[in-house]
DNA sequence: CGATGCGTTGATCGGTATCAAGGGGGGTGG
DNA sequence: CCACCCCCCTTGATACCGATCAACGCATCG
């Protein structure tokens, strides 16, 4: 379901507090990139444009905290440290999207799975979730949005991890991390350590 | 010449006066990443971490500033309506990231040397210079690693783009875009509108 | 002069996209 | 309850873009 739509006027800043949306480019001729997953917690729409340069939709329910623009301005200028936590915010978001940057710029597609599991993994955390078995609110198709592949390339790598024993598919789009020392290794790009410094390969 | 380097003790921030500069990243097995150019006017090394998760060197000769970043947060303290500069710079450099993200997960390499042409264009446009005849501080490697492409074919892409009479290679590093448009068209994404909407191909 | 670094171009390889076929689960309507 | 459909997932075969390997030209510099 759309929060917002690319190109919509940016009247408003959103807060997620429960689900998971992503974020999304749409380009002229139909292609679309999935900028990032965004979950409790995390700011979506904060930007300096005129309209918003990415649309935003949920990946499942969810409850959404919605404050108009103008109204966020009065709040930074009457409340300052209040902004600085948004600086924090923005500068820590900032940091997250540099980091996939460098997944899509060198990784393989198996670096790129393992490192968006381990993201998902401290996401979880971070927020409290206990267990191993995680929750993943995407299809294969979102997955291959979010790091530049197809569906089939994830669904491979999905299965070449499990052959692995690495993950462990539970019903109702469950994922647990079995061997998260080699997936955070793969994540972490401690590759080959030879021949050209690029992607090995393609 | 390095400014920073990723994993040092995050002590200042930098903004860059004069010259052009890159952030990269570094990976355990040696595969490197740009993350993006920095040119004057452009704050580097902003973080809430202890340490800087990238590191910075400059790409030609220029003068920097540089700041104790307890300092800066005193500044901030003391004068809040530049912490909301600050926070537009921030966000400002969000959005372009979050736009180069998108270049690398959906781009042909030929639909990302537009975009850094064209976006080359634009920071020669915002800071004042003349002229169409814009400077390239970067050798092809340099490119390609910021747009995920080796040098060989980054340079393949330049022949092509010449080829077709869209640029002009100039002495001493000179890059002239002739034909704005068709580059414009290829940097937006107005691609091929048909069939599956990934990268056409590879 | 040789050495070194950057750029160009050609030949080949390989990772991932594409094309294709089939399986399973959860709706909905008979 | 079952038939049907639709969507998601999986797996296989093949195609293709860009990486890799290789060779060479052209500067600049000691």
């Amino acid at each position: 379901m759309p929060i917002f739509l690319q190109g919509d006027p940016a009247t408003h800043v959103f807060s997620l507090v429960t689900g998971t949306a992503r974020l999304t480019h749409l380009l002229p001729d139909g292609r679309r990139a999935a900028v990032g997953f965004r979950f409790p917690g995390d700011m979506m729409g904060l930007t300096t444009d005129a309209a918003y340069p990415l649309g935003a939709e949920t990946l499942t329910d969810g409850t959404l905290c919605r404050i108009e623009r103008t109204l966020l301005d009065d709040l930074l200028r009457r409340h300052p440290e209040l902004g600085h936590r948004v600086l924090d915010l923005c500068a820590r978001e900032l940091a997250a999207t540099q980091e996939q940057l460098t997944a899509l710029n060198r990784f393989t597609a198996e670096e790129r799975v393992a490192a968006f599991l381990v993201s998902l993994a401290e996401a979880h955390a971070c927020r409290g979730r206990r267990g191993k078995v995680l929750d993943l609110p995407a299809t294969r198709a979102d997955v291959g949005e979010l790091l530049g592949l197809t569906f089939e390339t994830v669904s491979r790598v999905f299965s070449a991890f499990r052959r692995r024993g690495w993950i462990r598919l539970h019903a109702q789009s469950g994922v647990e991390l079995v061997e998260a020392a080699a997936l955070g290794a793969l994540a972490r790009g401690d590759g080959v350590e030879s021949g050209r410094a690029t992607r090995p390969g393609a």
